[in-house]
Formats: C-alpha cells, sequence, structure tokens
DNA sequence: GCACGAGTTGACCAAACAGTCAAATGGTGC
DNA sequence: GCACCATTTGACTGTTTGGTCAACTCGTGC
C-alpha cells in the first residue's frame, strides 16, 4: 500500500460499491474489502461513510463532467454532430446500473441535506456543460438564437429519463431511440432545413 | 385492529416508508410502527420484508396506474387536451420525493430479480396507458397516424426525467417546463397548425 | 540512531437489522 | 359453552451495521 495509493483505492471502492448498491445499501466493509484497506485506515482519511461517499461523488462523477463534456467544445464547430455522438456512444454507460448521479439523487436528495446540496451543485454543472455545447451550436450558427439554458435543461431531462427507461425495460435501445427523438426536437432550432 | 384492516395499513405503511427512504433505508420497524402493528403479525400476512414490499408496488402503484390514467380515456375526445391538464395537475405530486416507481427501479432493478420482474410490469403498464392514449388521439383525428409506441415511449422518458430533475434542483418549475416541450415536440403530429 | 507523526492493523462495541416462535386472544360455527 | 383456527403479542436470536480504539509499523528529519 503505496501512501496515498490507499485514498484513491477508497475513492475508487467507494464508488464502485455505491453505484452497484446505493449508499444506503453499499456496506462499510463490502468496500474495505474491494479496496484492500482495514477499517481503521479508512477512518484515517475520512471522518465517516458519508464523507468518504460525498469525495467519491466530488472526485468520480464531479470533476469527470467537466472532462467529459469539456471534450465536445474542445473540437471546435461543428459541435452538434459532436454532441450527438458522444451521446449515443453507450461503450462507457452500464444501462444495467443507470446513471450514477440520478441513483443518488434518487436516493438521498430527500434524506440528507449534505447529499442534497452536492448532488445539485452535479446537476446544476451538468446543465451547464450542455448550455455551454449550445452556446457554441448558436455562436457557431448552427442553432438559431433561442433560450438554451431551456434546451440543456430538456436536453438532461431526456437523457437521465432514457437512461432510466433502459435500465426498467433492460432495451439499451430505449435509449438510442430518445436521443433521436432529442436530436428530432433540437431540429425546430437547426439553421436552414 | 379490525381484521384484514391490518394488511391493508402494513401495505400503506410499507409503501410510504419505501417511497421516503427505499427499499433497504425502510426499516421494518419504522413501518410497523407507523401501521400500528406488531412485527409477527406481519409475518402472518407476509412471509418476509420483500414480498409486502412487492405487495405494496402492485397494489399502491400498479393498480392506481389504470385508474388515473383511465380517467383521461373515459372523458372521451380531445384527449391531448385532458391528458396534458393530467399532466401540469401537480396536487398531488411530492417532487421531493420524485417517482415511486422511478425510484425503485433505480434502487432495486439491478440487484433483485423479483423487484426487476415487478418494475418492468408496472413500467410496461405504464407505457401502455399513455400508448393507449395517444391511439385514441389518432383515431379522434387530433394527432396524424404515426407510431404511437415510440410517442409513449418518449413521453415517459421526459415525464420521468421532469420529476427527477425538480427533484434534483427543487424546482418543480423544471417539471413544467418539460411538459411544456413535449406538448411542443407533439405538436408536430398534430393535425393543421 | 532516535524521535516523531502519518499511516496501518484488527479486535472490539453498541445499535439496528430482519426474522423466529411459543403463547395468548378472540371471533365463528356448531 | 366448546372446539377450532385465524390473528395477535412481544420477547428473543443471530447477524450485520457503522464506528472506536489502543497498539503497532515505518519512513523521514535531525
Amino acid at each position: 500500500m503505496t501512501k496515498e495509493n490507499t485514498r484513491r483505492r477508497l475513492i475508487d471502492a467507494a464508488y464502485e460499491e455505491i453505484y452497484s448498491h446505493g449508499y444506503q445499501g453499499a456496506a462499510l466493509a463490502d468496500i474495505l474489502k474491494r479496496a484492500g484497506v482495514h477499517k481503521g485506515s479508512m477512518y484515517h482519511f475520512f471522518a465517516n461513510k458519508k464523507e468518504m461517499a460525498l469525495s467519491a461523488v466530488h472526485e468520480k462523477i464531479d470533476e469527470r463532467l467537466d472532462i467529459r463534456y469539456r471534450a465536445v467544445l474542445d473540437g471546435g464547430a461543428p459541435y452538434l454532430p459532436r454532441f450527438f455522438a458522444m451521446l449515443r456512444d453507450t461503450s462507457e454507460r452500464d444501462f444495467r446500473r443507470g446513471c450514477p448521479i440520478a441513483n443518488l439523487v434518487q436516493e438521498m436528495s430527500n434524506l440528507d441535506e449534505d447529499f442534497d446540496r452536492a448532488l445539485k451543485a452535479v446537476y446544476d454543472r451538468f446543465r451547464e456543460a450542455f448550455r455551454g455545447i449550445y452556446e457554441r451550436a448558436v455562436a457557431s450558427g448552427e442553432l438559431v438564437a433561442c433560450d438554451t439554458g431551456r434546451l440543456a435543461r430538456f436536453s438532461l431531462i431526456v437523457l437521465e429519463g432514457a437512461i432510466l427507461s433502459a435500465k426498467a425495460t433492460g432495451e439499451p435501445s430505449d435509449y438510442l431511440e430518445a436521443v433521436d427523438m432529442l436530436e428530432e426536437y433540437l431540429s425546430r432550432y437547426c439553421q436552414s432545413a
């Protein structure tokens, strides 16, 4: 165990266990077993289970959002084709487990203020990432001038709903179909025909 | 305690506790306390916690879906205005707790086969209710002939996503805005202009 | 080579958990 | 008024939970 490595292993294990079983359902013993770390060692890095979980939310979800969606922005115009290509890339999606953010929102938002605050921040950041892409698309002339915030809110709703649907039915095609229909909706705001 | 009343009280209490805390987070003791029923008495009616929970899903969610959406069908044409009026009626919605079905799907679908099966059935019934309304709308000439199953799937995705969004942000307006945009999307398939 | 503190170990704890059970209760048919 | 059985009662069990703690290891600075 090479020092600060321990903390990362704990965060990774906590993320995986919570993603699979939810926060309440994730047993501390299972997280520790997965990380190969002893209990007291964990309490050296984190005050309690919740603090570790919130750290995992921040470091595994929040920070990664930026990276993933920045890639779309950094590619330059046209933005929309690359945005939708990214949405259609299901190689990193696990429909059986659904969306890590949505799972936690559903489970914890109404139970714990700290989770609520943390998840609100993540959700807002998610929205802002979408809005940023649409803003660029307006600037590049792909979209007509419109309420990009509204489009972003709706897009995230469709995305989260689609992942939930795929989890509920077991059909990833549910997700892809919804992405098609979102694109169809968006075409209303596209330049020309 | 008047006999079969006990069972209903247990179902009601289980539904409420599970809706608030999730299945894993709902303590049997709290359910019993809420119902005012003793433990052994519960095990007389149900084999275990899971069976009681699945009964609650069936009797409190599954059966009620029919009732709620049948009202739209029973009102006669035009169907779409009444459908959207029902979606916009938030008097019975609890955005803090979200959607009881979605909550359970997120928590349990990938953890337990029995929950998975039960929730798949509920979700499918939900979809069929939507499709039935759109079928009627086509028959009555409100919608042009189109893939009503596809519209129903998308509508449910938007609905579930919107409820989740309202829960995440704490803003019920997120939900209402999405309903507006769903209606806007649907106008593509409406007769005339 | 010693002192120091970050990091590790694993035994231990009280509380909460789902589930069990023998005994008591009470209404119904006869 | 008795017999029967569905229902109720509440104490009990074994397990799992998150969290505590005193002792130990080990690299680094001096």
